[in-house]
DNA sequence: ACATGTTCCCTTTTT
DNA sequence: GGGAACATGT
């Protein structure tokens, strides 16, 4: 298929920056991997292109798919592709020694890092109610976002007092994780950005610059960059200094930005055309992966945002099926019904991979995951509690951790005693205490506990553990990684003290050690001869993706952000309810709630052929019965491009009795066969009720006539949120009237 | 030092 | 409802 003529553009244009705003379905992709194989056609060098993007899966397909295109022409290897977070470890392990950075620092994630400030919290002896570390670090991490250093903070707009002691933490934070020669995920950005701009100072680089660094803003003449609309302005900045001696091409779709509450920073795609001169724009509205009627669903959700650039989807391949909504009871009856037609679309031959099931968070995932296995549907969940989050897995990698780089303190006071070997917090915090007084690593303390007045039996024991760690770290040279993972899981007692314990957890935790030797076995044997770091970087950067092997047998089940960049057959988007999704944290910022219309234009645009729409009118949140309606998403489709949903006919004011399931909503299903749930699968009775929907006029006989802006509990405790002229109350049903 | 009990907060979304 | 962090008892 050739290219049309907008991604034609796109590919050809040169000598000024580009702005490519591609629509979700619009082949974003095939344009960046085109214009990558005709620049190297034109004779550019393959180590002088770079392409970022903003998930490993992005990086791995587009490498694949330059690959393809270039069919051995050219040495596609030695182009720079991958994600932000990769290429700054890349330049870092390369160059970041001026900044104290050895080659083999370690990456920290959040849960190293919020073990890193929980100790430095103490320390300054705040409030552990007041401060906690994540959400200290949450500040940190939005000041990193926009390369804010600790003096810079009231730039975030955060006063006093949290800003001194957020100015304290973070710079101990700072110093803490350089000393234990490692970085979080906001540094690598951070530390790159620093080390490049260095760089450019009064004394401009040029080719053939002597200068590592310098050399490196002279090696990229072409910069490609996916997701624009999702970068933060420390990515910003990285970018325009990658890119400062050569030519930039954005890729992105304002209408796709749903990662602001990370820092994202949707204005850059925006102002792309001021702030880089000359830019060239170019629009790719052909949608090649939906049918009309899903397209028309999803321009009814979009259009009403504000501040866009303005694009609209079309397609020549006609409507399709109409977008089904269908509503149900509670939430276990919703994810029956998923269940059940996948179940039937399987026994008719349809393949599971063209099958996704998407939520809004990951809590909706486990009734869907349950209904689904019921029926032996194998689900593929993405994200999610991940495996690498299991306390033996975090264990093991720990010791991997601590055996490459003793300085990293809190790797070591992990696994010091675990299994357990008679070293307890005591002891451990005495040497903590002795490691900061005299400021050295913990590593160092535990050689000599004595001095640290630690007692006589537990000196003995600290002697075994120091001389079991020098022991493997001897064998990390010497043996593959997956070899010395064994070692460590047998030399450690890890695995006899799992077997001595016997329950069915300590079992389940084993087959979880098993695994994850499993992983680190196929990563040797996909990488040879990689080391700990290899493993370690890829672990933290990638999130630790799990093999795929799985995948074809399975539908997925994903959270709708995970799915952004993926398309399916069939869609189930589930949970469509006010305060589920939109989200009930974002309902009253309507800065949020844009963001949140987004993330609805993103789920809807992912459906090739079939999608349908779910929600149930009762749920349990936090194991609160919750009484749910139609989401305003649901509202805002337009009627023709959508089945088993009609508008009730106005009813006469009814009695203000207010019951348990005592409302239906103007929204009503209209059963067909194929669908409809049998009686004795749904929970609950059906009742007569009266009508509440979101805007309606509840009189109060205090406070007049309000508007409803929603409503919470079931029965007696059913309360509503309304609106009595500027402000917000919320009243008990049984005191209001509707109108 | 470890096992069991209790409370709390949680739920957006993740490189 | 449920998991994790804390507290208490042996």
């Amino acid at each position: 298929m050739s290219l049309n003529p907008a991604q034609h553009a796109a590919v050809v244009h040169r000598g000024s920056p580009l702005l490519v705003l591609a629509g979700a379905g619009t082949g974003k992709t095939r344009v960046i991997t085109h214009r990558v194989a005709a620049l190297l056609d034109e004779g550019v060098e393959p180590w002088r292109v770079l392409a970022v993007t903003f998930t490993n899966k992005a990086a791995a397909e587009m490498r694949t798919r330059i690959d393809r295109l270039c069919e051995g022409r050219h040495a596609t290897n030695e182009i720079w592709v991958g994600t932000f977070h990769s290429i700054c470890a890349r330049i870092l392990r390369r160059f970041g020694q001026p900044l104290g950075l050895s080659p083999r620092f370690t990456i920290y994630d959040t849960a190293d890092g919020a073990s890193v400030m929980s100790r430095i919290l103490e320390e300054l002896d705040v409030s552990d109610k007041l401060y906690t570390p994540r959400g200290v670090l949450g500040w940190i991490d939005r000041a990193k976002n926009r390369g804010l250093g600790p003096e810079e903070l009231d730039r975030l707009g955060i006063v006093e007092p949290v800003r001194s002691v957020v100015r304290k933490a973070y710079t101990r934070y700072q110093q803490r994780l350089l000393t234990a020669d490692a970085v979080d995920f906001g540094d690598l950005l951070l530390h790159a950005v620093a080390l490049l701009r260095d760089a450019t100072g009064p004394v401009r680089g040029q080719l053939g610059d002597t200068d590592p660094v310098r050399k490196l803003l002279w090696r990229f003449q072409h910069v490609v960059v996916d997701e624009f609309q999702d970068t933060n302005p420390i990515q910003g900045e990285l970018v325009d200094l990658l890119a400062a001696h050569g030519e930039l091409c954005v890729v992105g779709d304002d209408d796709q930005a749903i990662y602001g509450w990370r820092g994202a920073d949707v204005s850059q795609i925006l102002e792309f055309g001021e702030s880089h001169e000359g830019t060239e724009i170019v629009r790719l509205e052909q949608n090649y992966r939906s049918t009309g009627h899903i397209l028309q669903c999803a321009d009814a959700i979009i259009r009403k945002n504000s501040g866009r650039l303005g694009k609209t989807l079309w397609t020549d391949e006609g409507d399709g099926d109409r977008v089904r909504v269908v509503v149900l009871e509670t939430e276990r009856d919703e994810a029956r019904l998923v269940a059940r037609e996948i179940r039937n679309a399987l026994d008719e031959d349809a393949s599971p991979e063209d099958f996704a099931v998407f939520y809004r968070t990951h809590a909706q995932s486990r009734v869907l995951e349950d209904e689904l296995r019921g029926l032996g549907i194998g689900c593929r969940i993405v994200g999610g509690v991940a495996f690498y989050e299991r306390a033996e897995v975090k264990d093991l990698l720990s010791y991997l951790v601590a055996i490459h780089n003793p300085a990293s303190d809190t790797h070591l006071a992990r696994i010091v005693n675990r299994p357990a070997r008679g070293i307890g917090t005591t002891t451990v915090q005495k040497l903590s205490a002795h490691a900061a007084e005299r400021g050295i690593p913990l590593w160092e303390a535990l050689q000599r506990p004595q001095e640290a007045g630690v007692g006589t039996a537990a000196i003995k024991r600290l002697r075994g553990f120091v001389e079991l760690v020098e022991r493997l770290r001897a064998r990390e040279s010497e043996v593959p990684l997956d070899a010395l993972l064994e070692e460590i899981v047998e030399a450690t007692g890890y695995r006899e003290a799992l077997l001595a314990d016997g329950d069915d957890e300590s079992m389940t935790r084993l087959e979880n050690v098993q695994e994850l030797v499993g992983n680190v076995g196929e990563f040797v044997l996909e990488n040879p001869g990689a080391g700990i770091a290899d493993y370690l970087e890829r672990m933290s950067l990638a999130g630790g993706e799990r093999a795929e092997g799985d995948r074809d047998r399975a539908i997925t089940l994903m959270t709708v952000h995970s799915a952004k960049g993926l398309e399916f057959d069939s869609v189930y988007l589930t949970g469509m309810e006010e305060r589920v999704f939109p989200h009930a944290r974002v309902v009253d910022d309507p800065i949020q709630m844009e963001e949140e219309r987004r993330l609805a234009y993103v789920a809807i645009t992912r459906a090739r052929r079939n999608l349908t729409l779910t929600l149930a009118t009762r749920r349990r949140i936090y194991g609160q019965l919750q009484v749910g309606i139609p989401s305003r998403f649901v509202h805002d489709l337009p009627p023709d491009a959508v089945e088993g949903l009609r508008r009730a006919p106005p009813r006469p004011a009814p009695a203000p009795v207010v019951r348990e399931r005592s409302w239906n909503d103007d929204v009503v299903y209209d059963a067909t066969p194929d669908v409809a749930l049998a009686p004795d699968e749904l929970e609950g009775e059906a009742g007569e009720g009266i009508t509440l929907w979101v805007g309606m006029a509840v009189k109060h006989k205090d406070f007049g006539i309000g508007e409803l802006l929603g409503w919470q509990g079931v029965g007696k405790n059913l309360k509503f949120h309304l609106r009595f002229g500027g402000v917000t109350k919320t009243i008990l049903a049984r005191f209001c009237e509707p109108m």
